[in-house]
DNA sequence: AGAGTCCTTGTACGGTGTACGAGACCTAGT
DNA sequence: ACTAGGTCTCGTACACCGTACAAGGACTCT
């Protein structure tokens, strides 16, 4: 019999959710519970990032040793795995059902993407490395599909559009996390740190000679509003030229079909 | 006189580039620079990847004690985040320039991103938790504003078009270097860890209940040529998709704009 | 009472980042 | 020539990490 210390010294294996899953639900005195964990470790990682997410302190908020943590788990990395997809798995997807026809049915899913990409700011870096194959990710996945079949691309063009429309939300939550997030590291509002590096880009001659066509624009963008407000109307907009995008490619896609 | 580890320390400081900066070139016994510590650091990133990298190791190949380093850098994630701005002077701003219009350059731009993105496969999750602020990264982001600022954009509306195109591009990125690298580790070429991807979720009734509505097109990429092929023609296609939803919002603001 | 299964623990190993202080070298000033 | 100070390297040490291993307690079944 294959121990799951050696399935998961492995170097090939790939993902958690590529072996075969033992519950292993907790009967224990310590009423331990794989559930249990994965929401402690999300509660800490929410808290204190990833960086400082240690088997042993994840443990002691579970009134439990780190050993004990391994009945349940093959390693930290599994955790993390189980808790980028329970995280994943706080995407509404009903919401996107409700919504009209798929630009607003992208545009739910997008906006509620991206709020659980700022709302955890570890699980950008975490859901870029490992492959995001659980339950709720794939749940995921195949609601964007569906919402991108409704375009009326022809199937062979919608992997691509989903990778256009979600993996600029990708990259978009991960920045916005990224950036608010230092802010609050460095106690600061976002106002105040986007403040603060403007003025350290000022100060610097070698940032201002290769932002020089920008600056005028980030002075007009800092005296405008606050920089939520910029996040969510840039967003808006990007998913606007997306849209926007889809839509011709769509009426050339079916200019092509009908043979001009 | 602040010391250069109490720098380091201070929880608020977030770049290394938000610092004054001491060049400490070698003129010691051992020859070290700091420039030749960032190059070590990136040839052991890339074969050995990032949670392999240790600073003794690190020293070890530059035939050094881990202290030694310490001289040039405060910190372990200091020498990543010079790493990680190094590379984005691998992108080739010259060719931008070389290329035709704002849809030309903004190609050979995304490619020349995108294809760094998959050389370093530890890039990815780096530039999503540092600031990327250092000169080469300012450089790009310089590029690319120039290039969208061609579009027509009005001015207000050109970072949100730059989101999405280069957020976008960091998402693909991102994903295709991941797939990229989990193939390697697993030993196997791209096409054959593709195969046994797609034949792990056919075996899991819980995956095939969610991807049902895309089994089909999974089976007729998988024949349909090459994984890499696939990968750029996707990518291409995105790229139209954004261009085209560009052109439209252009045509939108300047109608808006003469009063329809 | 004994055996077996499930869960928890203590201990220990080899690794990590890095603080601190002691040197080795070189260069400048007297 | 001798010293002083700056520049660079190293050895040691600390606290912490992930986790292998084996021993134990609790509970169930016979």
């Amino acid at each position: 019999m294959v121990k799951a210390a050696d399935r998961a010294k492995n170097p090939a294996r790939s993902s958690v959710w590529l072996e075969t899953r033992t519950s292993r639900s907790g009967g224990g005195p310590a009423g331990l519970d794989r559930d249990r964990i994965v929401a402690a470790a999300i509660r800490m990682l929410d808290e204190e990032g990833l960086a400082k997410l240690s088997m042993r302190k994840l443990a002691a908020e579970l009134n439990v040793t780190a050993m004990s943590l391994y009945w349940y788990v093959d390693t930290k990395d599994d955790i993390i795995e189980y808790a980028v997809d329970t995280v994943y798995g706080e995407i509404d997807l009903a919401a996107v059902d409700a919504a009209g026809d798929w630009r607003d049915r992208m545009r739910v899913l997008a906006l509620d993407y991206r709020r659980m990409l700022v709302r955890h700011p570890w699980m950008s870096p975490c859901a870029g490395y490992y492959l995001n194959i659980g339950p709720h990710a794939i749940a995921v996945g195949g609601k964007i599909q569906e919402t991108i079949r409704d375009t009326g691309l022809p199937m062979d063009r919608q992997p691509s559009a989903m990778s256009a429309v979600f993996q600029f939300v990708y990259g978009y939550g991960t920045i916005q996390s990224q950036f608010e997030s230092r802010a609050a590291q460095a106690g600061m509002s976002q106002n105040e740190f986007y403040g603060e590096s403007i003025k350290a880009f000022r100060d610097d001659p070698q940032f201002m000679e290769a932002l020089e066509p920008m600056t005028d624009l980030l002075d007009e963008r800092a005296s405008h509003g606050s920089v939520t407000e910029i996040w969510d109307r840039d967003f808006d907009y990007a998913l606007d030229v997306l849209v926007a995008g889809i839509e011709v490619m769509v009426a050339r896609e079916s200019a092509a079909g009908t043979g001009t």
